[in-house]
DNA sequence: AAGCTCGGCAACCGCAATATG
DNA sequence: TCATATTGCGGTTGCCGAGCT
């Protein structure tokens, strides 16, 4: 694609900015907004290019970023999030309120990288780098610690999506056909049935099914409970991405032996192993382009909703996604999961979410305006960075689903 | 006190994705 | 549909201050 340097103009300035810039330009958003950035330098009377003023903007002047020293859960949450995400620095910062993503990069390339190879941890694999040469010289198929380690986080990443997607998508419909089947048996008209089977995420039907009610038969009879405990004894395909939960949970005993570095991964194991087991208000989130799938306030209950919308809320949707993550990775290793909330960490963080947290001012911005929900223990709402981008996504792994045999136990062959 | 080294961070660079005409 | 403009993003650079010799 043709496109010429925006900074290569004679007579643009360069290098830091001066406070007399900074003012200019604060100045001119506060009034103007931003607006188209190529045009903002000549209307607001810089000797820059649009880029760097956007930078600039982003990266410092904003309102609503969060300056100084990280917290131990903002550093938690870092870790964990770069367990799942890799170098997708924007959306880390998109769970990190206040903390741009240069920010959280640096932070991660000065700080935490050190400290994780300082413990002998792969930054990049987030295991112990024992392990990764344990596993190249018991001859896996990876020629080299290094393509493991990418292979490990991309592989991890996609299989615990898809996973992650294929679980929402088929329990949403195994609620949508169970809800069939009992409104067919109630007498229900065949056109609200039609309407209902005709459902998907991106029909933009307007057909509101609200299953959310814990004492509903609904919710409490139906053979695809949605976090039903058979839905969830699938360890044997599991995705990898619990790796990085042993891990920290490895980490934690092996805290006990290395006290010299006062930066405690072990606290974060402790969290989350305790929040595993604490936790059981939280809440799944996750929405397919055009309607909502929420697992509601409590995962005994079986809460479920499905709010078709006609907009779709894409960030609700990557962070419903997080969750889920980190929901499915707090389970992976065996055991009831009806018994286990999301973990979480990033939800549960105070700096980060509002369950309980400090006050989390909520402002405008472009970028990293999530929302805490009051009173929820999770969902916050972001703005972008989207994993769901084709709006025939979730319509393809319906279809997907589909075709696969839909075996209430969830064993559906999708991968 | 001067010079050197190193770490932290703001800013830049360039590619990719997306929007627009 | 294509070309171009704009924006987003991740990697990298270089400045600056603190600490050390």
């Amino acid at each position: 694609m043709g496109r010429s340097p925006c900074c290569d103009k004679v007579g643009l300035k360069k290098g830091p900015w001066t406070p007399e810039e900074d003012q200019m330009l604060l100045a001119y958003i506060e009034e103007h907004g931003h607006g188209s950035w190529r045009a903002l330098p000549s209307k607001a009377g810089l000797q820059r290019c649009g880029k760097s003023c956007r930078l600039r903007w982003t990266n410092y002047l904003r309102p609503d970023i969060k300056r100084g020293k990280f917290s131990l859960q903002e550093e938690q949450t870092i870790i964990q999030l770069h367990a799942l995400l890799g170098n997708r620095w924007s959306a880390i910062a998109t769970h990190l309120q206040k903390r741009t993503d240069n920010e959280i990069k640096n932070y991660w390339n000065t700080h935490l990288k050190k400290r994780l190879t300082k413990m002998g941890i792969d930054p990049v694999t987030h295991k112990p780098k024992n392990d990764a040469l344990l596993t190249t010289q018991a001859g896996s198929n990876y020629s080299s610690s290094k393509s493991a380690a990418n292979l490990s986080h991309m592989a991890q990443w996609e299989s615990a999506r898809l996973e992650a997607e294929a679980r929402l998508v088929r329990q949403s419909k195994l609620r949508s056909h169970s809800l069939l089947a009992t409104l067919a048996a109630a007498g229900s008209s065949s056109a609200t049935a039609t309407s209902l089977k005709s459902w998907s995420p991106s029909s933009g039907i307007n057909v509101h099914v609200d299953l959310e009610s814990p004492t509903s038969t609904l919710s409490t009879a139906l053979p695809g409970n949605p976090i039903s405990s058979s839905d969830h004894h699938e360890d044997d395909r599991s995705p990898s991405i619990p790796h990085m939960f042993e891990f920290i949970k490895d980490v934690s005993h092996r805290q006990h032996d290395d006290e010299s570095d006062d930066w405690t991964v072990c606290q974060l194991a402790a969290d989350h192993h305790s929040s595993i087991n604490d936790h059981h208000n939280h809440h799944i989130n996750a929405v397919a382009s055009g309607g909502t799938i929420s697992c509601g306030s409590s995962m005994e209950a079986g809460g479920w909703t499905l709010n078709n919308k006609e907009s779709s809320n894409d960030d609700v949707a990557e962070e419903g996604f997080i969750s889920l993550l980190l929901c499915d990775s707090s389970t992976a290793g065996g055991g009831d999961h009806q018994e286990h909330g999301c973990s979480s960490e990033v939800n549960n963080n105070s700096e980060v979410s509002g369950g309980g947290g400090s006050g989390n001012g909520k402002n405008s911005s472009n970028k990293d305006s999530s929302e805490n929900n009051s009173g929820s223990t999770t969902t916050t709402t972001t703005n972008e960075h989207e994993y769901y981008e084709d709006k025939n996504y979730w319509n393809s792994i319906l279809n997907l689903v589909d075709t696969s045999s839909p075996s209430p136990d969830g064993d559906t062959p999708i991968f």
